[in-house]
DNA sequence: AAAGATTGATCTGTCAATCTTG
DNA sequence: CAAGATTGACAGATCAATCTTT
């Protein structure tokens, strides 16, 4: 059996963990209270801006899904809040009639460029700034390198067969 | 009106960010499987860890709340599932009838030690392994700077006039 | 059979209101 | 009235099951 030890309890590397969650908590805090300004959440900005950011602006649900850490669910019942805001349309796809586009309306991306510069400050301010000029290559790079481990897709350097460019987008 | 610039689009704060929030989305699903194997989520494990990490086994509900991400009633309900499972018990305060203790069972500290060992080790493999030995310490002190702007109550040095150690705490 | 998408049931957490004690 | 805790109503996301198309 396992014996609860005192020096288990108190392992850096639970110290390590739980700044992570702090920052990670604390950050998400103050972005979601910016972007609830303008009336979306966080999953609902990240949708948006990743459409903004693609080829036709536009993306197929399975393509959410994977740029996201939302399940394919989760992703329907984000996009079905947006549209039926109507800042994003759902679409049939010609070529695989299994699959739907969800395209960013006009309305949208105005929603976008309302939200986005308020939210670039906020990331800044609660991000960039505590971190510092010079620390800032480093903390990324370190970030990348995990990244890199726990989600190996997201960097795999095939050239997307269908329409999901590798960009590194943020929720 | 906000023209949806390009740049904006692109921002370099925005990859940070993205970075940032799939690591936590990365590392925390690997930790979470691991977890749900010994039958308790990460708030579950946030609360028995910090139970047992404290003088008497116990803290007051509002304590627990001041040391996690979670609202009061948040607290409640974990401690609600934790006390139905047999994990933690509550107990009256004495000297402030207001007050509740939550107070880890010995089940509790069973379990804490059936699920502690492994949770280091995904922490180990997710985390501190892909960072490698020289980029650790710079990237807890990143954390640390961050976290102290995002929540400066966590540091908040006065001696605890109640219960509150101050202690790096993980989820 | 597998891939894409949606739906119903459920879980976890929040918010606002409430109750009790200080 | 303020602080501590809980409760009811609800929001957001997951899982497993389902339906359609390949």
């Amino acid at each position: 059996v396992t014996r609860l030890d005192d020096d288990l309890l108190h392992d850096p590397r639970l110290t390590l963990m739980g700044l992570l969650i702090e920052v990670m908590a604390g950050v998400d805090c103050k972005t979601t209270g910016q972007l609830g300004q303008h009336g979306v959440t966080a999953a609902e900005f990240g949708v948006l801006l990743r459409l903004a950011r693609s080829p036709q602006r536009q993306l197929r649900m399975t393509d959410l899904t994977a740029q996201t850490s939302l399940t394919n669910s989760g992703i329907t019942r984000v996009v079905d809040r947006l549209s039926q805001a109507g800042l994003v349309r759902r679409e049939a796809c010609p070529s695989d009639r299994r699959s739907t586009y969800a395209v960013i309306t006009p309305a949208g991306l105005a929603r976008l460029a309302q939200a986005l510069p308020g939210h670039l400050a906020e990331v800044q301010r609660w991000l960039l700034d505590p971190l510092g000029e010079g620390a800032l290559a480093e903390f990324e790079a370190a970030l990348r390198a995990v990244r890199d481990v726990v989600r190996p897709d997201a960097t795999a350097g095939i050239p997307p067969a269908a329409g999901s460019p590798a960009y590194d987008v943020p929720a």
